[in-house]
DNA sequence: GTGTACATATCGCAT
DNA sequence: ATGCGATGTGTACAC
């Protein structure tokens, strides 16, 4: 990894066109080659980048004022075009491979816990398949409840409108097969936003607030019963 | 901005829980508060980080291994907990507030030039207005064709079925309005996924593709003419 | 490679 | 504050 502190004019053209006025920045030259310039604020975003794979070319600066231009480029016709002016430190250094990020408690985790636990959505509710495939893509849970009649289950850490309208799609398709119709939906959620609320409603489709933690702490205490 | 080189260990709680085991890494701290944590690839997104604002507080190791801990949390109930073994590398730089960037090219920009050339849709056809509100939000353009028929128009960059989803609650709501009724759709952009023009293609929504860089000639033309 | 869904998304704007 | 849409979204995974 290279870090440059440097005074620095910065032109991108590619899927927008956008400039930085000369100032002093952040520039990042990572080991996959990928180039970031970041100013002294905002964690996440750099100001402008060019991701790997990319390729970089430099070149001298045409007058005195600028040391080097450094043009990065992609297969996809991005450019970046970094002058350099004065250089303040430019240094690097060897990182290696790292081992990498652990995470738990998203959606996927969500879906396994309501999968082992169909009394999260009501007695005698039997769970037929999780990932059931539809034409348009997975239904997330499908279960039986306790007459018999199918429920299509989409999970959402937070829901939204786009997950009513995704779940809506899949009620439309699976209603047209004689098979499973009549199919009823029920939107799962640890938030749930009103007007995704509202829509759901409009669309006769029910909604269920999960209490991640209290699940977790079911299938706990089932691990430690059986 | 202060940049340190440095074996480290991670964890996050927050929103999810993350781990990162011990590995040499660049943090950055910045000048609003904001810490990053990033591998040697990816141009773009940190292995961890809080955004600002946040407050740092330093300890001592634990052992002779671990130099200091930091503790980074906001008021959302985010943590922030780095382990800091081995500093290959401490600087800090004054930076300054960055003058920011200037962009160009975005679906704004789509939309004043498709407004501005109606022509670019049919001929006859005459804008009504531009982001004509409805009680579910705008609709980016709305149109009256040859025939006087009103015509709403959904502009993105990037046309994806999202994007056919959001004229359609669009066009549900406006037809319910016998003042306007009948409206027709069409559906503008840039490129054109296939499965979204085949939805399009279900609810009897047209797709027109925006040559930007031809729009932009017409404007800059007519900017010549009068 | 394309399509799809998720993200500690972030960011900006309007209510 | 909250909702909502746009982002050069980036990223992983399935087909």
């Amino acid at each position: 990894m290279r870090l440059l502190i440097a005074d620095c004019q910065v032109d991108y053209t590619g899927r927008l066109s956008a400039h930085l006025p000369k100032a002093t920045r952040l520039i990042m030259v990572k080991a996959d080659g990928s180039v970031s310039i970041h100013a002294d604020d905002r964690a996440y975003k750099p100001l402008n980048w060019m991701s790997a794979p990319c390729t970089m070319r430099v070149s001298p600066g045409a007058d005195d004022e600028i040391s080097e231009v450094w043009e990065v480029s992609n297969t996809g016709g991005d450019l970046l075009r970094i002058q350099l002016f004065s250089v303040a430190s430019d240094a690097s250094y060897e990182l290696g491979v790292d081992p990498g990020l652990e995470k738990d408690g998203v959606e996927a985790h969500l879906q396994v816990l309501l999968a082992a636990n169909p009394q999260a959505f009501g007695v005698g509710w039997q769970l037929v398949q999780r990932e059931y495939f539809t034409p348009i893509g997975p239904v997330d849970l499908l279960f039986r409840d306790d007459s018999g009649g199918y429920v299509a289950v989409e999970v959402k850490r937070r829901g939204e409108i786009d997950g009513v309208e995704q779940l809506t799609r899949y009620l439309e398709l699976m209603n047209a097969d004689p098979l499973l119709s009549p199919v009823r939906g029920v939107f799962a959620a640890q938030v749930i936003k009103p007007q995704a609320r509202v829509l759901a409603g409009t669309r006769g489709i029910g909604c269920l607030l999960v209490d991640y933690d209290a699940l977790r702490g079911l299938d706990n205490a089932e691990d430690r019963l059986f």
